[in-house]
DNA sequence: AATAAATGACTGACTGGTCAGTTATAATAT
DNA sequence: ATATTATAACTGACCAGTCAGTCATTTATT
């Protein structure tokens, strides 16, 4: 657990075992979300997680303390590449408030529902309650950010004439909602009525976009 | 509370056995509800809901098979009497079908998100893929006849003039998302950004009504 | 360069505890 | 009396987490 002093200064090169205990590390966040994802955090098994990291069980209590740190760690590492990511959105600042609406539901659509991500997503609404800690950095660095861009969007876009103004109670909520359950219904749904997520965000996009229209 | 299809409508009232029998079979879903809640299906301990019941582990044995009915059973009584009264919903065929559209979730907001039925509403996304049987039951039965519902109104809407036409995949799960994430929201991160569901609902049927606007 | 010593990653059998489900026994209603 | 309902001790499987020992890689010595 003690490196950070970093006493590799001398050179760029990883040597072979620092290179091999990072890709150790990450197929076993990998491991960790399938398993995780398939079966929930109860039900899980360590011998799993190994198993499918191509290790043995002791060895994942030498890259993670417990069972609890394992999920935690799996979901901050999941998620937080897509934090750096949502610059990507805001980066055009000429578009109509209309654009960047729809390209914000474009890029959650895109990021969350059509990857992994969007195991973890259920996995929080499922494991939520039972780990505080993770509901609230999600809800920190997720939901909070993605709250605030539609927030900054929806003013823009009555500043402009382009929305019109609405008393915003859990706005930003009903405006990604649609995707969210979308995301749902995948994974829980889709055997019994599948839904194809490209039309569906047009009819997600079609609804919401004339809900606020001036 | 009250559930139950009753079978014994026997004129005759039961004996004290099977009143007690009943009350007891009753007090165990109670209790099922609120440990499978709590913690989820894995985690959740049958010695805990016998507690909670007021009643011995092995007692529990007598009315369910096993961990795994219990979970099914109960929630299977817990969602089954909103069946019968949905009717109360369609019971005014001289509504318009925004006023209709807007009875149908706010009678969803009330009998599910203001509830228990909404932890169940969790569960099922938690659990579902874990049991696919409960997954299609809950479909088939709550899922597939909202959805029912809201296709009828839209098209009364778009025959009377209110609503404009449009393309539907996904229409009605658009619609209804809002209050799915009300109710998620409630139950996870509620403790850190609380929602008043009345304000919500507001917000969620403007949004919704604007957006089908002809 | 070759060899030896040291380091640190990895293993898997083991433990201690938990818990679903069973059963022998007791209590209670009819 | 006897059939039904309840109990609580019990069993056996299961699994998170540990640890003594093995193996691979790096560093030091010649």
């Amino acid at each position: 657990m003690s490196e950070l002093i970093d006493a590799n200064t001398s050179k760029e090169a990883l040597s072979k075992r620092e290179q091999q205990k990072e890709n150790k590390r990450l197929a076993l966040l990998d491991a960790a979300l399938a398993v995780f994802s398939r079966v929930g955090f109860a039900a899980a098994k360590m011998d799993d997680v190994a198993h499918e990291a191509g290790v043995s069980k002791g060895t994942v209590y030498l890259y993670f303390d417990s069972k609890e740190t394992l999920f935690k760690e799996m979901v901050r590492a999941k998620m937080t590449p897509m934090l750096t990511d949502v610059a990507e959105v805001l980066g055009h600042p000429d578009m109509s408030a209309t654009e960047r609406l729809k390209a914000h539901l474009k890029f959650f659509y895109k990021k969350v529902l059509n990857s992994d991500r969007r195991q973890i997503m259920r996995l929080i609404m499922a494991e939520g309650p039972n780990f505080p800690d993770l509901a609230e950095f999600y809800h920190a660095n997720i939901l909070n950010r993605g709250q605030a861009m539609i927030g900054a969007i929806i003013q823009q876009g009555v500043a402009s004439g382009e929305f019109r103004q609405m008393e915003g109670h859990g706005l930003a909520q009903n405006i990604a909602a649609g995707a969210l359950v979308a995301g749902i219904w995948k994974l829980v749904f889709d055997r019994f009525q599948p839904i194809d997520l490209d039309t569906y965000f047009d009819t997600h996009v079609d609804l919401i976009l004339n809900g606020l229209k001036a």
